[in-house]
DNA sequence: GAGTAAACGAGACGGTACGTCGAGTCTTTTC
DNA sequence: GAAAAGACTCGACGTACCGTCTCGTTTACTC
């Protein structure tokens, strides 16, 4: 189960550990199934069985199995290759098609969809998954907003996150709920509407 | 397990439900639960146990936990109260502060979150979804802004339904993902963004 | 289950019987099914579908699995054939011969045998089986034997039922316990026993 | 389902038995259950309740009711008692009453005779069931005919298993079949016809 | 020949048990 | 002396039948 995370730092520190190819092998496992089999079929049994681990092995250094999956998924998903143009809306697009392609096409965001439940009920997995997935991959696309500020191509005083979370949740929403189909179009539309204010309006 | 829609509709047509008694003691008991426990650590054994009605019964009509879930909650939800004003930032506003406050703070949320992973994965699931409660909400909200168009407050060929996914959009994806507190400001940001066309500032 | 016989006669009596094809329709496939999948395999609810019959019609008629199974039985299996030579010793070699053929050989051995459990707690039952599948096989062989005592070629105070006992029992307690083979010695050296009194010694 | 008996050892060597506490305790509420509700109505899920053992300790172990029974029936059963006193007559006689006794009197009757549907279909039960129950209260009693013969009171080349089946199966058959009386003079009459060659007559 | 009562097919119902799977814990064995 | 192997208790899974119970819908016997 997802819960009982009571224990939910590694009981030894790190640097005890002595395996580290036990501990390699089990995020191997893991990425792998997440992509074969995606994460609601994964189990510690087979995560542990295809790692040649005991089950006792995972358990002691990963409190639950969303744990563990957010510490692969980090460690597998690539971070967001930098080619800031200077343009901030050239450098908005492409971050947003980035955006678009990791939450509606690539395998991460079935596995995040997967996560949400259990973030929601369990704040300490919420906290490891904005850490080691959400800010790291954020923060390289606030510098380019915040230099493009400093230009004057934004208000100073810009909510950056405010901002991320309207690109990053529209597009999150329309894969997971409404079902809308999620094209390069929609990162021009939100792109229009942050930089020129323009409701979104239906193309021609 | 969650999935397994291969026969999506009951076998048999819905006429032929003989208790209906049984039928509504187990979307009742299914309500309760969700409400008490959660999606995830409902049963479907439990839902029958508490309805008094054989598990039978209920794999008989529903074909999963989430078909199960999502009736219920439809039946369940509120719809959002209509107070149109005629001032259409007004209305926004209010439509906007009835989805934080669905989404953040009822358990819908918490529900609505757990169901992604099976939204993800069944799309059969996921239209009873939109179908059922999307849909039905939604086209309430969609009127206001087709009036509101047509009386020159929005562009007449403004997108409406990419217009309410950056409204939602935003407010699952803080409450979601980026963990950001979800406050009344949130909603004026939305509405100062889509109907002003300004990019989101920090408040003062 | 088995068990379950409170109302064990046929609530209404059989002239009421309204439809002889449903009845005949049920015996059949319940003849069919046992052949096929044999006795524990054997429900009801697989002869009401295959006799076209509502499983409620079968419960009407039969109070049991096992005695709808017996009354199939009784209905199926072939009377011994009377070849009375006039010879003791050859008559009762060949009824040897019927019973091992019978228990040991054709699917009514197996049949029996599954029905014992029920026989042993069902009285009802065992009363049934008795009447419709002992009593007249037995009863053409005592005939037999009686007729061979009034003869002189058997004490005149021969206790024929516990004569067939040893008969048939050795039989069944082979096929059914010891696993020992069953051939025709059998017959064999169980007449010997019976006629001429000689301990039953090895074949040579 | 009474079969299923594909992996008929236990997939790991008994050795790897971590509880034997768990074990036993299998087996007593078995026995226990088997003398209260008996073989039909005993099921693996009361025996794992009442033993306090998951279900799949009990699966782990045993590949079916039948095994386990057996097993619990071999550990629970007495030995025949042994009181041999060199009058083959007379240990004959308390041999006689001992199976009368057993199969007709004790619960063990009762619980053969269900078994005998599964020994019938599954050749490993069978083979087990002999092992553990037949073979071993049998040996005692062919070393007693053995000796008598030894001591010529018997042909030397008697054939003791098909003597003892004799023996046996007619009690058995009476008991489960012709459902006549088993009665002390059953044995009597047996012993006579096995020792003197007398047909069984009718006592006066 | 119409009216009526039952028996009928169909199958939903509340249940029980099935045999399997995975969770998370605990113990034994191995390196 | 950690970690592999895996047995353990527990609980839910989804399925199969049980025996009972409506449902209409045929019959086949009255009148």
């Amino acid at each position: 189960m997802t819960a009982g995370t009571k224990g939910q730092q590694p009981v030894t520190s790190p640097e005890r550990r002595r395996s580290i190819r036990s501990h390699q092998a089990i995020l191997a496992a893991t990425a792998e199934l997440l992509a074969g089999v995606g994460y609601t079929a994964l189990t510690i049994e087979g995560v542990a069985a295809r790692a040649g681990v005991g089950k006792a092995t995972v358990y002691r250094w990963w409190p639950s199995k969303g744990a563990l999956v957010i510490e692969a998924m980090s460690a597998a998903l690539a971070m967001p290759s930098f080619s800031e143009t200077g343009d901030l809306r050239q450098d908005l697009l492409t971050v947003g098609n980035g955006i678009v392609e990791t939450l509606a096409r690539s395998p991460a965001g079935a596995v995040i969809s997967a996560l949400a439940a259990d973030l929601m009920r369990n704040p300490d997995m919420a906290e490891q998954f904005r850490d080691q997935v959400i800010r790291p991959r954020r923060s390289a696309v606030t510098q380019i907003l915040r230099r493009a500020a400093d230009r004057g191509e934004l208000p100073p005083d810009v909510d950056i996150d405010l901002l991320l979370d309207v690109y990053a949740g529209a597009v999150f929403y329309r894969v997971l709920v409404s079902g809308e189909p999620v094209t390069d179009l929609l990162a021009e539309q939100l792109v229009s509407l942050l930089l020129d204010g323009k409701a979104p309006v239906k193309p021609a």
